[in-house]
DNA sequence: TCTGGGGTCCTAGGACCC
DNA sequence: TCTGGGGTCCTAGGACCC
């Protein structure tokens, strides 16, 4: 053996997902740009959940309002989320992905981190792209990486359809001078308060004091950012099975809901489809919490314990409608959210009695 | 520009207990 | 009188991700 094996993380992402699950069912759309997202209208209250590659020339985003990517892209095609579309392709993927020579731990509909012993890891990336296109007829993208993290960042460099290697050796070349948002884990909010104590870059919140992160961060995710900006992460793929905390629906209305019946109608009727999910996973919940936001955006939050586990329709409605009562309903509202959070799972680390 | 729907995890503050 | 010091649990809010 010439070159010696090492363990690798790999992170598969599959480009444009939802776009091109919708391309391969219409194939007329191919080429064009495409946004999903919403009810499928842009004239009414909605974000895109995708864009292709084409729509995306225009400047639409994810996370955009629908009609501002109208007006920057009007010749797209506009197209609802169809879920149960996108998990029946992603299972088949995942399936895909399971048959190769890894560990396979997936983390979204559309990403998955592959663990793996070799000595080439590119050639290993190659295969799962090669494998993914025939199988699924679908592209993707590969992150190489020491960790979860560097895997999960390399593929970013790696889009579209292409591979990329980030580790311990090229991360100070590649990420210091980068902003703290190039790091999984910091948002806009967080960048904002980290450039009031003068850190901009990954090389400004590498050197930071963690002592002092923790004050401005709390005591756990303070130091970990500073972890972040090392590139330090997680090196297990762990192929065990996630186990959902939570469920929960919501519903944002395309008018605002003004009378207080009808809010109560509507945290019913999610309350009644939320019990027919826990019923259909055959978990009982344990406490459900109720959202709303008012106009113009506020949002605020209001639990309650059950009496006992539950999945019945009553219980988890009686208890939504508790939670609701909560609320000074003195403002119109324009989204209604009920959840359902499960007992937590017994942590395997503890010891039992 | 006017902000979806599905989630997860962390934090701070108050309640409660000894 | 003018008031300890923890530890733990619960809740609401915030930040983030896809």
């Amino acid at each position: 053996m010439g070159v010696s094996e090492q363990d690798w993380v790999l992170h598969v992402d599959l480009d444009q997902f939802v776009a091109a699950v919708e391309v391969a069912r219409r194939p007329w759309l191919r080429g064009r740009p495409v946004v999903v997202g919403g009810v499928g209208d842009p004239t009414r209250r909605g974000v895109v959940a995708t864009a292709s590659y084409e729509a995306r020339e225009f400047g639409v985003r994810s996370g955009m309002p629908l009609r501002v990517a109208a007006r920057r892209c009007p010749d797209a095609v506009f197209l609802p989320s169809d879920a149960p579309a996108y998990e029946a392709v992603s299972e088949r993927v995942m399936a895909v992905l399971r048959e190769l020579p890894a560990v396979v731990e997936v983390i979204g509909w559309d990403e998955a981190f592959l663990g793996a012993r070799t000595a080439d890891p590119e050639a290993l990336a190659a295969v799962v792209r090669a494998t993914v296109a025939e199988r699924t007829g679908l592209s993707c993208s590969v992150g190489i990486g020491d960790n979860k993290l560097r895997a999960k960042l390399a593929t970013g460099f790696a889009k579209p359809a292409g591979v990329y290697r980030l580790t311990a050796g090229n991360w100070v070349a590649v990420m210091a001078d980068r902003p703290v948002t190039a790091l999984w884990g910091v948002g806009g909010r967080t960048a904002a308060k980290l450039a009031g104590v003068g850190v901009r870059t990954v090389a400004d919140l590498a050197r930071s004091d963690p002592a002092e992160l923790a004050g401005h961060f709390g005591p756990a995710t303070g130091p970990h950012l500073r972890r972040l900006a090392l590139g330090a992460g997680d090196p297990v793929v762990s192929a065990t099975p996630w186990v959902a905390r939570s469920r929960g629906r919501e519903t944002t209305f395309q008018e605002d809901l003004t009378s207080v019946d009808e809010i109560r109608g509507q945290v019913s009727a999610l309350a009644r489809r939320v019990a027919r999910d826990l019923r259909e996973e055959g978990r009982p919940a344990v406490r459900v919490v109720v959202k709303v936001r008012f106009a113009p955006f506020s949002t605020a939050t209001h639990g309650v314990p059950l009496p006992e586990p539950s999945a019945e329709a009553e219980v988890i409605e009686r208890c939504a409608l508790a939670a609701l009562a909560r609320f000074e309903l003195t403002r119109a509202v324009r989204l209604l959210g009920v959840r359902a959070e499960f007992a937590v799972p017994p942590d395997p680390s503890e010891p039992t009695g």
